[in-house]
DNA sequence: CCGTTATGGAACATCAATGCTCCACTCGGC
DNA sequence: GCCGAGTGGAGCATTGATGTTCCATAACGG
């Protein structure tokens, strides 16, 4: 909240992005890693997060943002709601290794003030009740299923990319190829 | 391999079965928890697993031999393809926390003896195969992109259970529906 | 160019998990 | 019912992560 100064605000940055990448692969991974991984002084990280859950907050929080934002820029209301969806997967898609660590890290949200009910995820809920009553969603799937099928599918793309080294493009079109297969009518 | 008087093998058994359950929910679980969680001594689980890897090793073949079982009970060559999948689905479903342990903890695998190449997963592969030749499964979905796909599905409708408190039998059906609909060619 | 600001590293205390040993106890199977 | 296999608990050493302090130094920015 308080403005940080450039210098900080740039140490700060590096240190959470650093943490993201690392446990994503290895959410034991020491603090010492993440500074290595950072490159700055374990003494350093210590200052700007006392404790270790001070990190994993800050991690929470700001993968929360991006997923708040990337849910912004899918524009869920505009269109069909089966295509909506596609779009917030693309999006989603980019988030990387903050995607990996939500869903496989759901403690993570503890850790930060999230109360089960993100706007993102109320928005998210919505749109499939839209893509429900106009037709454009398969009725049977409820919209706890649909979003947890997404992340499922966001997950699996990018283990996908990792264990068969195929190209992010490549399985993204998987992933939404399968999406759309999956939830139509 | 060598036989075990009946009493060891019986405690064997809770050791392993205890700690693929907490595992399942905390991969970092302690051993005291597991012993605990077994109802024995924390000296006996170190009387039968000096270390904490030779019980990992333990869980991941267990869980391997469960898996090769399903497998086989599934008899992926009758019938088509696609409904030899759903057949094993519903079969590696049963294998309940065992299932959510072996996806969320793929280093399980490096513990014991697997060389990336079990041969439930050849027959699985091969069975996808078959679905591509036959037209039964969407030629456009690689072998491991469908494998990846049944994990996914299965974890995420544990999951459901677990989130939304669905029972087992509705979260096996959105499963079975939804993978059956991201199949079909 | 100079002073404030930020950093890195060493050193230290703490803590929890682990691995190991010993011994008394009990429970199972003959 | 007896005896040995099997168990549990207390105790102890080790290890690695963590949290904290202090100081010398680097670099940022006016």
């Amino acid at each position: 909240m308080a403005a940080e100064s450039g210098t900080r605000a740039r140490t700060r940055r590096a240190i959470v992005d650093a943490a993201v990448t690392l446990l994503a692969g290895d959410p034991t991974a020491s603090l010492g890693d993440v500074a290595t991984a950072a490159g700055v002084g374990r003494t350093t990280v210590h200052r700007y997060f006392p404790e270790r859950s001070d990190l994993l907050a800050a991690i929470s929080s700001d993968v929360l943002d991006k997923v708040e934002a990337a849910t912004e820029r899918a524009r869920l209301d505009d269109g069909p709601a089966a295509e909506a969806l596609e779009r917030l997967c693309q999006e989603y898609f980019e988030l990387g290794d903050g995607l990996t660590l939500m869903f496989d890290t759901p403690q993570l949200a503890n850790w930060s003030d999230w109360d089960e009910e993100t706007p993102a995820d109320r928005h998210f809920l919505h749109t499939v009740r839209r893509g429900h009553a106009e037709g454009s969603i398969d009725a049977e799937l409820h919209e706890e299923w649909v979003r947890n099928l997404v992340w499922a599918l966001l997950y699996t793309a990018w283990e996908h990319t990792r264990t068969t080294g195929t190209p992010k493009h490549a399985a993204l079109t998987l992933c939404l190829h399968t999406l759309r297969k999956a939830i139509a009518p």
